[in-house]
DNA sequence: TCCAATGTTGCATATTTTGGAAACATTGCA
DNA sequence: TGCAATGTTTCCAAAATATGCAACATTGGA
């Protein structure tokens, strides 16, 4: 358990942390369509605005999105979208496993 | 914004959440080798019986990882290897959008 | 300059998460 | 049965996180 190693893991974990949300995985969603102000993103998903601020505030200091100015607004645009592939994929592992379970469990249905 | 939409990022923050600690990614990766016992996990990451054991109960909740009891112990194995691929994915892409700023920032060190 | 629109930050509160110790449960063996 | 090994659960205190409101900052236009 090398220092290294150590900081991949906490640098991962601060990746999934920022995605630990459901308004935030919804932000992702949203973003992957289009670029995104904070104010019609906050109306659109019914946040107040602070709080929509805060959460692409977690999503930017993680890496995920990113911000540009436009006059008195700001972008929010995705910077990877396989992060979201990545849920995908991971979900699609974990009900198919679920389901397979589920099959040896009740055998007779067939 | 529907119900179902809703119910889906529920799900896929669920399955980020028990992601989101350093310790669980290690764990993750650990068991991406072969199949561990509590104890031995525990040992070789230098957390006390019971963190270890709550953390794997996480990972079990979300599905990441599957148990088979052998005698008075129980194995844990990786259920989703492509969650870890995943999250290389997107911390290259992260840190490649990092350096690809740094680049812009910095653009005479060239 | 003054104002309106847009975002961010600070604060208070409530909730959740974490780690550690001890108690408890289960299993296999002498 | 009694005991040792292994895991899980419970309780607690500390730390982190989420929400809403208000205050503040920045920008562009009247």
């Amino acid at each position: 358990m090398d220092q290294r190693t150590l900081r991949r893991c906490e640098f991962r974990a601060g990746i999934f942390k920022a995605l630990a949300h459901p308004m935030r995985v919804l932000m992702l969603e949203t973003l992957k369509e289009k670029p995104w102000c904070v104010c019609e993103l906050a109306f659109a998903l019914g946040l107040e605005k602070s709080v929509a601020s805060k959460h692409l505030a977690q999503l930017k200091a993680a890496g995920l999105v990113d911000t540009e100015k436009r006059g008195t607004l700001v972008e929010y645009r995705l910077v990877a979208p396989c992060v979201l592939d990545v849920a995908a994929c991971a979900e699609g592992a974990i009900l198919a496993k679920r389901r397979a379970k589920l099959d040896i469990a009740l055998p007779l249905r067939s």
